[in-house]
DNA sequence: TAAAAACTTTTATGCAATAAAAAATTTGTC
DNA sequence: GACAAATTTTTTATTGCATAAAAGTTTTTA
């Protein structure tokens, strides 16, 4: 068999993250050390650091992975076809919010964006910025299926409204992880403001009365 | 004289960011040691860390005194009143862009984002979104302005409108910050999509001819 | 099964960050 | 102007991340 090697590190990286993410929920995050993942994980703390080049890294393995699985379920628990842009857009964000809340506090949440950010380029970062990608497109065909039914204007890019909604709602979700205080439909409701103004822009003025 | 100290702290407090600024553009941010700035600035070490905290935080405390250039001359730069919603938003996110890649090269710009991501809740971070909200009071005013004129309709709230479109363009700098290869205009390419995409949501709908 | 290849661990070093004790300087008072 | 008190910096020490090179171990392959 020739990939008993092959087998073996996946085993050890299985239980490299799966330590790291017990020790972070348990301890939090700038309290784990590298050594004390090592250790749970039954592996040098090297090994660690060759595995996923910093203890950062390691995090980032552990939300790419958890955040396939939300990507596998967001569109479904979106609301029917029928919702509004600016309601499919808030509850988006809204699914998002919560499922991050579910997988990590707020402060290991700003050591992910720290990460995808100082980390750029790295393998880790992009397949971060790749599942960016695929969330942006639930959104983009939601739009296409909007505009199929004749509910927005043939006439825009729905490449471009989908990516451009993505950005703000993005935005929004790293205010909210930034403020402990922040809470989420607080963020909501910035974000709807957000988009109202947004759409609104483009209504025709009102007549001068002069 | 009661506040020989205070005099003295601050001469320190600047010779450790003119220093630090120095090495920074000289040497990148991760081969400049805290402990060569401190030379450099005629301390020890550890006062740095006192006054600042972390590294970060004298790259912090340098690029808030940047920025805060910026924010003084930014309103005149951008174009006169008759200006479109689109052009101006652009110009914005052109200023800002120019003005980051004159006082900083892209990976200690990374560094800033990781920063006031991961030292929420500190002095300095505080004042970066303070300056954040000032920056973003520049659209604010601009759209009042542009709402007096009759030129945007008399029921948008410019404040929403004005953080939505600052929101937007920020997530835009931060684009194109993480990635060496992105360029200035393809970033102001792609925040031109986004504002087209979205002021069209609410254009009417062209009949069905079913 | 023995040599080669692949991988992990050991060992060592530099630097950031933090804490506590020691030293130096300014301040306020006589 | 000198001295005690207060304030601040420096010294000293420790922990942990990150990285590199050498040494050791296990799997692979011939």
């Amino acid at each position: 068999m020739s990939n008993l090697r092959a087998q073996q590190k996946q085993d050890r990286r299985n239980r490299i993250v799966t330590s790291a993410k017990e020790l972070f929920r348990e301890k939090g995050y700038d309290k784990t050390t590298i050594e004390a993942i090592a250790v749970a994980a039954g592996v040098s703390g090297v090994t660690v650091h060759n595995y996923y080049g910093t203890k950062a890294g390691v995090l980032l393995a552990l939300v790419i992975e958890s955040d396939k699985q939300l990507l596998e379920r967001l569109d479904s628990t979106l609301p029917g076809p029928e919702a509004e842009l600016v309601e499919l857009t808030v509850a988006f964000a809204h699914e998002i919010m919560v499922h991050a809340m579910q997988t990590l506090e707020k402060d290991i949440w700003r050591q992910v964006i720290a990460a995808v950010t100082i980390e750029a380029g790295t393998q880790l970062s992009k397949a971060y910025f790749k599942l960016d990608e695929q969330l942006a497109s639930v959104l983009v065909r939601r739009i296409e299926a909007m505009q199929r039914d004749g509910r927005l204007s043939a006439d825009l890019n729905p490449l471009h409204l989908g990516r451009a909604l993505f950005q703000l709602q993005n935005a929004r979700f790293i205010q909210f992880i930034s403020t402990d205080a922040a809470r989420r439909d607080e963020i909501e409701t910035w974000l709807r403001n957000d988009l109202v103004a947004l759409f609104s822009v483009m209504l025709p003025v009102p007549a001068d009365p002069s």
